[in-house]
DNA sequence: CGCAATCCTTGACGCAGATCAAAGATACGC
DNA sequence: GCGTATCTTTGATCTGCGTCAAGGATTGCG
């Protein structure tokens, strides 16, 4: 099964540059208009947090360009992420108050905000929309398992080959490429970023990723710009037999 | 925010001798009586498999009585929980056709369990059951991203100690038990299926248990049967600031 | 241009937890 | 009661990754 597919089928979203994942895959253009009239813009710098764990977050949001992530930490401080929002992706919980995680602005970032009330009543009017909830809910629950898998019994180089191939993906995806052969991506992430969503240090994460150029796996121009000559090897890498579809 | 409490305001559900927590919590009597019309009964052998990972699955269920997990698994065999089902708790997707991990008994089973299409059926018809679904899956979401945090972040002992805090927390709960100052609970994993929930070996999680066990924090009766002297230690020493009311 | 702030890389070293190995408990069938 | 199978504990050793430390690259600002 191929999660987090970004639907190709949808009408855009009013005047939005993306289609929203969340909201857009099914809707009609009535449904459209009335999201229209309750969705407003803001946009984020980088390192500016969007909402802080425990806060009350009155809108649920669709990611229109830009990366955000979602971190915890324990009271020393150790963080872990929880999860890498990409375009398209939707953040926001129908039915609750408060935000569960920190949601940080990681590039220039722009949102297209919902008010949390309209929403959550047209969600009640309008089954599907609340259905396509239910299986985006389900889409993240089963990204969050997949990571589970990769957190708990992953070695390091397979946790940097399966998030670079995650980021790989969805950016072609994004972009309407294909996911094979070469594949030229910008990594929007600190190699502090990616140790906390890998459960690593940043030196091991850069370490590994020296390796995985010196092999031949990937191709580094600056820091963030990663050429992949052949997804499949890197796929291998990642040691996972799925095609690594699943994010969040 | 506490997670996967169980509502002790449902009524039951017909003749189940626990309330189920996904479709009861709100379910009117007329709508069991429905629901009853569509349920039926599976018990399991411990080691027993419920539905491999990839296998059609045609109906959503409870846990009546005893203990399940789901696991993933890589290709060399290297295996990571990514759920614990305890009674009450709820498996199964409304609009998925296939299951997406194995579920086994690691005791004796009993589910209840519902025809997937009628159960969707149903869904359709009442938006609480629906809304109830979704609040579940987002439970599920939490309660996952939380073992993100301890996977990724936590050392050997303090995983050992959530996971302890996690199911005495649970079974008190179930017992309508407090959940503070000595706790008293069966342990219904093997060495291995623990570590196999924490990304340990069996190795590690006993000499961990030893390690607990020689510092006071917990003691032990046979291999299984645990007592908690002081609750409050325990979360203390799972690194935790919540109350670790997460699960699944 | 020079300086400071970030971010990244690399090396040396140590340790938590994995691996390998052996033996002790416990339960069950005959 | 004995033999076998399963589960658990404990010890010895190894190793992948963390920790500590130093220095390089890039960017922005005076």
């Amino acid at each position: 099964m191929s999660l987090h597919q970004i639907p190709n089928v949808a009408p855009q979203c009013g005047d939005c540059p993306i289609r929203h994942r969340a909201v857009c895959a099914r809707c009609e253009v009535d449904e459209l208009a009335q999201l229209d009239s309750i969705k407003y813009y803001r946009s984020f710098d980088p390192g500016q947090t969007v909402v802080w764990a425990g806060d009350r977050m009155d809108f649920v949001a669709s990611v229109v360009t830009g990366v955000a992530t979602l971190t915890q930490t324990l009271e020393d401080g150790r963080t872990q992420m929880v999860g890498l929002l990409l375009p398209s992706d939707f953040v926001g919980r129908p039915g609750r108050a408060n935000a569960p995680y920190n949601v940080t602005a990681t590039t220039d970032l722009l949102m297209c905000c919902f008010r949390k009330k309209p929403f959550e009543d047209l969600m009640g009017k309008t089954p599907h929309i609340a259905q396509r909830l239910l299986e985006m809910t389900l889409d993240e629950l089963d990204a969050a398992r997949e990571w589970m898998l990769l957190l708990g019994r992953k070695t390091a180089r397979e946790k940097i080959a399966s998030l670079l191939a995650i980021v790989a993906r969805r950016d072609a995806s994004l972009n309407l490429r294909a996911t094979s052969g070469r594949m030229v991506f910008d990594l929007a992430l600190t190699r502090e970023a990616m140790a906390d969503y890998l459960g690593l240090t940043l030196e091991t994460v850069s370490r590994q990723m020296s390796a995985l150029k010196r092999d031949g796996v990937i191709e580094l121009e600056g820091k963030r710009h990663v050429i992949v000559p052949d997804y499949d090897i890197l796929l291998d890498e990642a040691g996972d037999d799925s095609d690594g579809g699943y994010l969040t």
